[in-house]
DNA sequence: GTGAAAGCGCTAACAA
DNA sequence: TTGTTAGCGCTTTCAC
């Protein structure tokens, strides 16, 4: 059995009382009395007890973290970024992975509340409209400082750390219509999800804008999968014809497309424009310069630590929530291309 | 203020033993009791403390998992594993990042301990070989179910899922011989490491094999970083000669290595060889059909929770180490280079 | 500066 | 089948 307190008060002759002022760092100690304490504790090996601090104090250190796809690099860094933030105040993560499932994600945010966290980082699980109206109340029921990463629950206004989504897809979109880009394929992942929904107005924006109609069909819908996106552009490739320009709505999209491409060896720029979403190691790695949405995870991810704390302590100023607003980094792959690939004649592998 | 099972009791007319009893699914409860008992819960919302719990049990439902860098994909994956089997166990994961820093690390072991949990996965910070001393002592004294992930510590010989690195470096190694390479560069990180020095071993005894004698600057010593990979290959392109093979003794190592050769167009398979470790969503993108040796990173998550919880539940067996064996995932990238790219000229980009 | 004691919310042994 | 009660290890008031 681990020592517990009373077993330092005997071994220090002092009070329960007095341990826990030396635990807890209260000034209205005697050095004396500190001293002894301290080498009681040392000798002991003692670590109080979380839970029966939580207890009495009827609080905890943890906050929750749920996020639905933990080995998605996006995710990972924005764990990284909540984690050192929390690390510094002293508050300990306690992290579930979703998966994209409600069931999973419900009994998690079950369980956070079972350990009273003090507030909860969550991106929500998509695609399943008729749950959304169910966060609202479920949150709001909880009555706890939550922070939303990345997405937004439907029809709702809760705090958190977004990025731009439209603006980046209304950005990209228009660079490549003046760049002389008409026809234009858009990785779109699952057009159910708000998160899709959100591009594609961008997206269609600017062809609004610039009054020129997009063709339909260079939609291209699945869901946010590599292999969806992969499939997708071979099938376009194989059975309509190559776009002058592709644009992949997420990292995931991005490379499921650019693996197509490379099959087929359409080469970027000179055959096809690209554009994508996020910095990878493998586009600098590759020397593939391409032109992208910078969208920095580590930072969304302490920011949104940031965000959770201050509301924790009540410092919930005018702003509880970051709209990030997308930045494009030009490396050429927007150009027009030189050659025409549909010159070519292309077969399954 | 959160109901309390006294609440629930008072609500439902029974007292608090039954309350408990229908919470933690005891049968010997009247149907009547239970029905009661249930809807008071529902109707207080209630939902118990995990810290009175956890006193009075004087048991946590928590395991501790330690990571030296969560943004790195073999982590990220590795907690996926972990997360899914521990899940369905009823644990939770408290996680921590530990950044490559002892202090840290001490910081989080202590923190853990608070929270009294059931066992711990951990991937040590290495490089300090004085502190490896110390592990044996801390984990030790812990008295706790630890598994280690990846990394052993030095002169020790805890309870863990490797991989065998010697023996992967040694197959590489002696594969890429027998393809008639002898001037084999390899980017070996940090020799200060355990980790470098398994493989450093496996290579060395490759070519002492085939009674080759190994050229001593062609094991590139740095640390384990992206940057310091490509640097060291560069300078040795720029200032040496450019080998007939490349060895990649990490995931990080080779990117940092394949984005040096991709700068001076140095093609693969037809200008240099190279195998590397595990394979990266990059690699088919890019249909760089490089050579690897894989290293299933979620599978190493998985065993490694299983063997907590083995160890958890005192279901100690025999074999509480899995030392994973390499496997080559053959593509074509080993065979000797067509081409002698050292007849071309290299200057600086 | 120190100590006694009540109480945090739950479990589990015992009694009924 | 149900209830009573004594803790679990700590914090915190209050009194000294």
């Amino acid at each position: 059995m681990a020592a517990t307190i009373s077993d330092i008060a005997r071994k220090a002759g002092v009070s329960l009382a007095t341990v826990s002022r030396v635990i807890n760092k209260s000034p209205a100690v005697s050095d004396k009395s500190k001293k002894k304490v301290e080498s009681a504790i040392k000798e002991l090996n003692y670590i109080p007890s979380a839970y029966a601090r939580g207890l009495s104090r009827n609080q905890s250190n943890i906050i929750g973290v749920i996020v639905p796809e933990i080995s998605n690099p996006f995710f990972s860094e924005v764990i990284d970024g909540i984690s050192s933030v929390a690390d510094r105040q002293g508050l300990n993560v306690l992290l579930f992975n979703t998966d994209e499932n409600i069931e999973k994600e419900a009994r998690a945010m079950r369980i956070l509340q079972e350990y009273r966290i003090r507030g909860l980082i969550i991106t929500p699980v998509t695609g399943n409209n008729e749950y959304d109206k169910k966060y609202v109340e479920m949150f709001e029921n909880m009555n706890l400082p939550i922070v939303l990463v990345d997405r937004n629950i439907k029809n709702s206004n809760f705090d958190g750390v977004y990025f731009d989504d439209k603006a980046a897809l209304y950005k990209i979109t228009s660079l490549l219509i003046e760049n002389g880009h008409k026809d234009i394929a858009l990785l779109a992942g699952n057009p159910n999800h708000v998160i899709a929904q959100k591009r594609i107005e961008g997206y269609q924006d600017a062809f609004e804008a610039a009054d020129i109609k997009p063709y339909p069909q260079n939609i291209l819908a699945g869901d946010f999968t590599i292999e969806s996106a992969y499939q997708l552009t071979k099938h376009l490739i194989l059975t309509h014809r190559i776009p002058t320009a592709f644009i992949g709505m997420t990292n995931m999209l991005s490379m499921g497309c650019l693996k197509a491409l490379s099959e087929f060896n359409i080469a970027i720029p000179e055959e096809v424009a690209f554009i994508g979403y996020d910095r990878l190691a493998m586009h600098d790695i590759l020397h593939l310069n391409l032109t992208l949405v910078e969208k920095d995870a580590v930072d969304m991810g302490r920011k949104a630590a940031g965000l959770l704390i201050d509301k924790i302590n009540g410092k919930s100023t005018s702003s509880n929530r970051f709209i990030l607003m997308p930045e494009l980094l030009m490396r050429g792959s927007e150009k027009y291309p030189l050659r025409n690939p549909n010159e070519r004649t292309f077969t399954e592998k």
